[in-house]
Order: structure tokens, then sequence, then C-alpha cells
RNA sequence: AACCCCUUAGCCCAAUCGGCAGAGGCACUUGUCUUAGAAACAAGAUAGUGUAAGUUCGAAUCUUACAGGGGCUACCA
């Protein structure tokens, strides 16, 4: 009798679930370690063969460093807000708690059948009332702190307010908005209680904000720049526009040095930590101030123009200065005459959409304003244009034309005849592109002609901040994060508004749940869905719009009483529930903290985390941002929360085609060999079409059709099946090629309209969780994208099998001995044992596999039934194949459920080693002899040896030996 | 356009410090078993590492250029 999973699996399932095998506690007697999987949004489609691929993967880190001896945290929950789930509400009305709810049900039956380890009683949702209520907390104290400069960290916004009361702002090094006035004490003292809340707007950590923000009219709400891809919304591809619109923001420029800095800390992959700097953007340069010369109305014209720039060095080649068409300052810049080009071409510009204006990126357009700046080094007049390769959000939305050094810049003054002045020496062929070259001596460059790069910058950035005109600058790419959604599936933002100023709850009234709406769509007068919520105010004595724990029950809020201060209406991002969720897991029920100090500061930070790399720049930033933020205050202990973190690669899925012949009806087959064609014959039904297999498809003109890769086998079409899959196939013909149909085959994204969706239960149901196990991780470096191929987990099921055959025989008698191993025997499982430890630290799961196949068989071959040798291997084996491995250490005597807790086998180098070592002796770099010399032979008696050996004085053929390379162990180079 | 990753047998992949290119699996061929097929078991065949150059006693591994595939960003002044 074969072995058979399905009772085995289930019954370990079971007894794990009943006996809670895996459930955590702080133990300080033992190391921690903590294993973290980026928790999923549970969609309606549930799990593929995917998903499950880095869960497979910290599974096995999870249950190897159990073996190893540590405390292991590792725990799964549910980002659960978000937008599908109300999408699908918006089109059936059913509330999305009870989508979520429903789908988070289907995620843990798929998630439990694959054998994990989590410890459920651990599990998260983020839309839940007990979670959301810390997240509403985390952002109450961003509201309550600002960014101070000379502590390099966070502190309360009341110490703040004492300084000011004190000394003004003067002395305060604090990151703040970039229009913050100076004042004194006198004037903070004098100030209404409105000015002083809106002053301290421009310090918060959290503050809401008229910006300019994407605007997506499909999804109905705003989307961070993460969120955009392509001038199109992430989730759905809707058209993103720029508006201008009040939305809360996090001030997570604040931290963008620390961001930086952070990431040599630690250890993600260098594409990873290359994307964050990227998205952060430093760039080292100055800013300059140009005066402006035409001033057109007194009260509006700008008295200057503030350029930022990386190349202060080329500014006496400045020919012609470049301003967004979007900047409010464009019209009093215009003059008369130029008014209407002006007019038509910030209206042109406006006009397009994102997706045009990338689309057009080598196009130059512009326009001349009529108006000039002074260059303050040379004094001479240079002419203001407009042009949209100047973006407004970057910068000052301003820009210095440097034709000669930069290729923008050339393009545009090539266009408009603006002249091209040579900077340095060194620059070449600036007739035909620009030369952003540093090296060489300045020429028609004033005060540093002559000089070098390095010293010229120094000199000019000198006489800036001596003239006052500018100063050395650090500017950053990152934005401060939008941090509204106009949804109703998301965080309410326990604030309110008074007089329009914002003001928070009391922390007692936490949390502030979602309220009932009779839609999920914005109001009439285009507010967010939370503008339908009955008495959505917030009066201080009985704070309305609360439902208790049954945030979908039905029942409403009590009316509001006309009182109170209405609420904010839009919701938090998806990225807020996410941005601190590992420290939930260490304490998931906590109902005064966020999670105690004690736990926290038993499991400090993730020492792995696995998750797909598409959250490089979103919740992977936005929680180190969240993680520093909590440690300022000094709620955490480290500054970054996960030290290692791989991304695993996307499993692609792998489509199948049937090929159906152009103008074929069924009977006009009589050209073709009829005995190839297989047929029902029904010659008149209805259709069905003729197919023709992959390897002939060129013979005809054919249609590909992708077909259903479950009644697929090794590319051969089950026809049967095929017949049944759609009605319109019934009377299917096929031309076969040696009596079967070949499908084609090509390499797409996964996904339902594809037929190309492999789903794990079926898996599970076909070779066992083990089996499933076994192969996500053997098909290749975790790491790698790679497309998913059912066809090679036979070898991984015949492993499963051979594994309980060395327990097993034919007559399914049990065959382990209790005799004592042999050297041969413990060689093998020493080998395994230490490839299988080397390679679990280094993460390379795949080779980890073909290890224990080795093993496995040579074991086999040594037809080895040895107690000895056998418990060993099934604790090697336990990571990967749990169930398995439970079965066979009962059945060794073990007490059942014991094997995740035992120790992992200790490797004995004794038992690899050889007495003599078979050196290949190549002779100037070829192998021409093999020569066994005892392992601990000397390189000079192998030499000596080697210079006498007969083989070798054939290959010399009388020639000198130049060198003997002896690498001890490896190789013999006879050199001539 | 920049940056990052990848390219080894028909296919998926090994080769950890530069040291005999092959461990494992799929597919394939042959055999054993079988009425037959499947399964199982056993045996076997197959590449010289994308291309070109360089460094080295020695290169899949290091360097440079090019080609192909993938990812990410996209006028960042």
């Amino acid at each position: 009798m074969e072995y058979n999973y399905r009772e085995v699996e289930q019954k370990w399932r079971a007894f794990w679930e009943e006996n809670e095998t895996f459930k955590t506690e702080i133990n300080p007697s033992k190391p921690k370690y903590y294993v973290l999987d980026m928790f999923p949004y549970p969609s309606g489609a549930g799990l593929h063969v995917g998903h499950p691929l880095g869960y497979i993967a910290s599974d096995i880190i999870a249950r190897y460093k159990r073996l190893k001896g540590f405390n292991v945290l590792h725990p799964m929950g549910f980002d659960s807000f978000g937008l599908p789930a109300e999408q699908y509400a918006i089109q059936t009305g059913q509330h999305p708690a009870i989508t979520t709810e429903e789908n988070i049900a289907t995620y843990i039956r798929q998630l439990k059948q694959i054998g994990f380890s989590y410890d459920w009683s651990k599990e998260v949702r983020t839309s839940d009332a007990k979670y959301y209520k810390w997240t509403q907390w985390i952002f109450m104290q961003l509201f309550n702190h600002y960014y101070d400069k000379d502590a390099n960290k966070a502190l309360k916004i009341s110490d703040l307010v004492v300084h000011f009361s004190e000394s003004g702002n003067k002395s305060v090094n604090a990151v703040c908005d970039e229009d913050t006035p100076n004042f004194t004490s006198e004037e903070w003292n004098r100030m209404s209680e409105y000015e002083q809340q809106s002053m301290l707007l421009k310090y918060r950590l959290t503050y809401p904000d008229e910006s300019v923000v994407n605007w997506c009219p499909g999804l109905g709400t705003v989307l961070a720049n993460d969120e955009v891809k392509d001038g199109v919304s992430e989730r759905g591809g809707f058209p993103v526009e720029q508006k201008k619109m009040k939305q809360w923001a996090m001030r997570i420029t604040a931290y963008a040095d620390r961001l930086i800095d952070g990431l040599n800390e630690v250890d993600w992959s260098d594409s990873l930590k290359d994307q964050q700097r990227n998205w952060i953007g430093r760039s080292t340069g100055a800013s300059v101030r140009f005066a402006v010369d035409t001033i057109l109305d007194k009260e509006n014209t700008p008295q200057f123009i503030e350029v930022f720039t990386t190349r202060v060095d080329t500014i006496y080649g400045v020919s012609f200065m470049v301003i967004a068409p979007e900047l409010e300052s464009v019209p009093f810049l215009t003059t008369p005459e130029q008014k209407e080009a002006v007019d038509e071409y910030v209206k042109w510009v406006a006009s397009r959409s994102e997706l045009d204006r990338m689309s057009e990126v080598k196009k130059v357009s512009g326009v001349f304003t009529g108006s000039y700046v002074i260059n303050p080094f040379n004094n001479e007049k240079v002419p203001i244009y407009l042009a949209d390769y100047v973006l407004a959000g970057y910068g000052t939305g301003a820009v210095m034309g440097v034709p000669s050094g930069d290729q923008r810049d050339w393009n545009f003054a090539t266009h408009f005849n603006l002249p091209i002045v040579p900077i340095l020496d060194a620059q070449k062929d600036i007739d035909t592109q620009a030369d952003n070259t540093k090296e060489g001596k300045y020429i028609n460059s004033g005060m540093i002609n002559g000089l070098e790069y390095k010293e010229a910058t120094k000199v000019l950035t000198q006489f800036l901040e001596e003239k006052g005109i500018g100063k050395g600058k650090i500017q950053y790419r990152l934005r401060n994060a939008v941090f509204s959604r106009q949804r109703y599936w998301g965080e309410p933002v326990p604030a309110y508004f008074k007089d329009g100023l914002p003001y928070l709850i009391k922390e007692s009234e936490l949390p502030l749940t979602l309220p009932v709406i009779d839609k999920y769509l914005p109001t009439e007068t285009g507010e967010p869905p939370l503008g339908r919520a009955e008495g959505w105010m917030y009066s201080p004595l009985t704070p309305r719009g609360r439902i208790s724990d049954s945030q979908f029950a039905g029942e409403s809020s009590p009316p509001g009483g006309g009182g109170g201060y209405p609420y904010e209406l839009s919701t938090m991002p998806g990225w807020a529930g996410s941005s601190w969720y590992w420290y939930r897991y260490m304490d998931a029920h906590n109902e005064t903290e966020f999670a105690s100090q004690e736990s926290i500061n038993y499991w400090k930070a993730v020492d792995l985390y696995i998750g797909g790399s598409e959250h490089a720049t979103g919740h992977l930033l936005y929680s180190r941002f969240w993680n520093k933020f909590l440690k300022d205050l000094g709620l955490v202990p480290e500054e970054e929360f996960a030290k290692k973190l791989i991304n695993q690669g996307m499993i692609q899925g792998r489509s199948n085609f049937v090929y159906r012949v152009k103008n074929s009806p069924l009977t006009s087959r009589g050209g073709i060999l009829d005995s190839n064609i297989e047929s029902e014959s029904s010659p008149s039904g209805g259709g069905g079409g003729l197919f023709v297999s992959a390897g002939l498809r060129h013979d005809y003109e054919t249609t590909p059709i992708h077909v259903d890769v479950n009644i697929v086998n090794n590319d051969v079409l089950d026809i049967e099946a095929f017949k049944a899959w759609r009605e319109d196939f019934v009377n299917a013909e096929f031309i076969l090629e040696d009596g079967k149909y070949v499908c084609g085959v090509e390499v797409e994204k996964m996904s339902k309209s594809k037929y190309n969706v492999v789903n794990p239960d079926i898996l599970v149901d076909k070779v066992g969780a083990d089996t499933l196990r076994l192969y996500e991780m053997f098909l290749g470096p975790l790491e790698q994208a790679k497309p998913w191929n059912t066809n090679g987990i036979d070898g991984s099921f015949r492993f499963i099998k051979k594994v309980w055959r060395l327990f097993y025989d034919d007559q399914d008698t049990l065959k382990v001995k209790d005799e004592a191993p042999t050297p041969a025997e413990l060689k093998v499982l020493h080998t395994a044992i230490k490839k299988v430890e080397e390679d679990l630290e280094r993460y390379s799961f795949n080779t980890v596999v073909s290890t224990l196949m080795i093993c496995v068989n040579d074991l086999g071959t040594l037809k080895c039934s040895k107690k000895a040798i056998l418990r060993e291997l099934v604790i090697l084996m336990s990571p990967y194949t749990p169930h398995i491995a439970e079965e066979l250490w009962t059945i060794l005597g073990n007490e059942a459920g014991t094997i995740s807790y035992t120790n992992f086998p200790t490797f004995n180098p004794v038992y690899l080693v050889e007495a003599n070592f078979e050196y290949p002796i190549s002779i100037n770099g070829k192998v021409r002899a093999n020569l066994s010399f005892p392992t601990d032979a000397l390189p000079a008696d192998i030499e000596a040896v080697v210079r006498e050996n007969e083989i070798v004085m054939k290959w010399l053929e009388g020639k000198e030996i130049k060198k003997v390379i002896v690498v001890p162990k490896r190789i013999v180079n006879v050199v001539m």
C-alpha cells in the first residue's frame, strides 16, 4: 500500500490545531527569532500557487529555527481594508465587512491546508476596530509631534508651544512648511487660538494641507505617488489627474535622511535599496535667487525667482530661465505682448494627460514670457520661458538653463535659438550636444575662470551665502505623503474640525469606528462616502457616529442632535494599517497599548521578512518611517523594523493554447488524413471547430485560444475534458500528432482570463501539501521570477513515496531496524546534514530539496532502514514536509507533536573524512590524469610524485616544467 | 534613457574561496514487472556555460563591450 497522504496530512493538521502546537509565548530563557510574511489583502479570488511561495519559505525558516532552539514568532494576518471590497460593495450594496470576512475565511482555509506553522492566536486584521484603534492612536501621536533637526528626532508639539511662548521660533531648528514665517515670543503670545493652531500645523508630522494631488475620478479618490503607474491608477487602471485639494499629509520628508542612512544597516537586496534611494532622491546642490528685472505688477510680480541646481558651477553658462507652466506667478511674469501666446501654451499643457506628457518626453515645447531675470554673477539679462519639461512639483518649479552642460537645456536652447556658452575648456562638441563634464578649467566664467570643479563650487557657494542670495542645499525628490482617501473602507481619521482647523478626539474615545452608511458612493455634493453617515459629528461629551463592536449590524447611531463638530470625511490610505502591524502580532489582544513594552522588548524587530518587491516604495518606506517615529517616542527599540528582507520572485502563469483552424467547417475535412482526426462524428453539430496540434499548426491558418491549464498534462490536452470544458467545444474535432493533441505554451501573468491559474487546493488534493511545499521550493531560487509549471511536480511526489518506502516494504511491513549504522550510511546522512544547514542559513531553499533527494536515493541504494539514520533524516525533512515527518516521527516511536521542537541533527565531520583524495592532474590547464594521494599529503610531496609521473612525462614531450601548482584537495596544475 | 537582476543539457536548475562543468528533478530511450497501459523499479543518452575580448598557471565564476530576457524608475534641474 502506498503512503496515504490525504489521511496523514489531515490528521496532523487537526493535531496541530487542537494542541496549539505553534502557539508562542515570550520566553526570555531562549533566543528569539521573528519570521514575518507580508500579510495579504484577502481578495475574492482566493490564493493561487504563486501566493504561498514566500509563505512556504518563511515557514521552512520558522520550523528550522525552532529546531535550532529559537523561540520563533511566526504569525499571519490580513491587510483587510482596501479598494476591491469597496468597489464590490458599490456594485452589490453588500457591506465590505461581510465580503472581507468571507474572503478571509477562504484564505485561512487555504493557508491551513498547506500546513503552515503559524500561531493563529496572534492573527490580526487591519479592519478590525480593536486593531485600527491603535492605527488611529499612532496617527494621533504623529499629530502631536514635530521633527526637531537639532535633536534629530520627533519631539512633542506641547514642548514646541512652550518654546514659542518663551522665545518665538527663531531658535527652533525644526522641519516645517517652506512658507513658515519667523515670529517672536510676543508675536506668538499675541496670536489668536486660530492663528496659533494654524501655525502649529506647519510643524505637525501629520497635517491637513491644500496641495496638488493625484485625483482619480474613476475611483473617486486621491492616490499617493506610488499608487500611480504610467499616469493611471495602479488599481483599476483609471486615468489620474492633478487637482488641488485639502488633504491630510504625512511629513515623511522629515525622515528623508534617516530613511536613506538606515538602508546601510539592513540586509536587503541592492535593487530594493536602490529603489528606495532613488525614490527619496537626495541631491546635493545650491539654491540661487535670480532677481526679476521686469516688474509688471508691483503687488504680485515676484521680486526674484529661486532655482535649485546641482551644478552651481555652470552658472556663467546660463542663457535662459525656465519655470513650470503651472506656477501661480506665471501671469505676473507675462508681458502684455506675450500674454496670448502664454495663455495658449498654459492651456495646452493643462489639456494634456499625464500619459500624453510622458509619451512626448522628447518633444521640445515652451513659450517666452516676455520678462527677464538678472544673473547675479555677471549681471546679464536672462529671458524667462515656460516649458513643461520643468516640473512644478520638484524643487521650486524653476530651472536655470545651461545649454552647454545639460542635454534638455541644450535641446531647448537649440529649438529657441538661444546662446550656448561653453564654460569648461574640456567640454567637447557642444555644437551637436551638451557635455556635462566636470573636468577641465572654467572659461567665460568671471570669478571662477581657471579654477576646477571642486574649488569653483566652493567659491560660488560662498559668494551666494555672503550676498544672501542663495546657499548650499539638499533637495529631495520624496514628497510628503498624502494620507487621505475619499473612500469608505478604511480607518476613520480621529479628528474633527472647529473653525476649519483640525482637533483630535480624546485617546479615551478611541476607536472611532466606521459609521453605517446607505451607499458606498460620494454624496450628491461630492463629499466622500462618510458624508452620508448620519450624525458623523463630534461632541466632546458624547462622540457620535459610533457603532459598537458589530460594525455592520445595522443599528444606526443616535441621530445627531445638531450640535458638535464635523468629523473628517476621508479615511486613511491602505498603508496606514500595514505600517506597524508586526508589533501588533507580538501582543495581538492588548487593549491598553498597541503592544506591551515587555513583548516589544523581547521580540524587538523582524529578523526575516519575506514579501514581494512591488512594495519597495510604498509599504516598505512608510513602515520604516513609522517605525523610526515610534522609536523617537521611545516605544520601540530598533531603528529599522526588518533586518533581513527577501523578495520572493513572482510566479508567472504558463498558458496553454489550442489552435482552431480558421474557416474550416467540420464537413470540409476531405483533404485531411482522416485517420488523424478523432471525431465523435457529428458533422453538422453545433460547431465545435477543428483544432490542430501545436506541432502542425503552421500548415494551417489558426486562431490560438487559451485553454484551461488544468485539463492539460505535460502540454498534452485531455480531449474529453476539453469537450466537457465549454459547451461550444462539445463537438470539437482534432488533428493529432503521434496520437496526442499537443498544446502551445506562453509565459504570461497568472490571471483568470488566461485560464492559467493553478489553484493550490487542487494540488493539495492531487499530491498533498508536503509535495506542494517541496515542489514550490524546488522550482528555483526564491528571489527569481519563474513560470509555474505543474509538470515537474511528479518528481517531488515520488520523493515523498520513496521516503515512505524506506520505512515500509511492498507488503506494508515496517522494516525499520535498530542496528548500528555503517560508515557509508553515516556519511550519506552527515553530508546531507551539513548541506541542509548551510543552505538554509543562506536561504538557498531549492538546493536543500535536491540534497534531501540525494540523501534518500543514496539510503535507498544502501538499503538503509536503520532507525538511527532515519530519525535524523525525518528531522531534516520536517521544515519542508512537516506532515509526513510528523507521521514518521511517531512511527519511530516518538511522542506526537514533538518533532517541531526537537533538536536539529548535529553535523559531525568525522564521518566525511576520506583517507585519500583523487587529484586531477592538469597540464597547462587541461586535465590529463588522475592520481590518488592521502588527504594530508604535503604539496611538495605531491609535486615530487607528479614530476616523476609517466603520463605527465609523456605530455611534456621533453619540455621543461616551469611551475607546478598544487591546490590541496582540489587540483594539480603543471605549467610548461 | 538610467539603474538593478538574469542567460549552463530539450526544459527547470546545481557547481558556496577562481580549481575535473553536473548534484537533483521533468521530459526522453531501453529494460524489469504487467494480458496491455499506467505506476514502480533499474539502466542510459544529452551541454562546454548568450557573443567577443581581457586578467590568470587555471574563468560558468573576476573585468569590459555587445546581444537577448526580466524588474524598477521615468524630463528630478
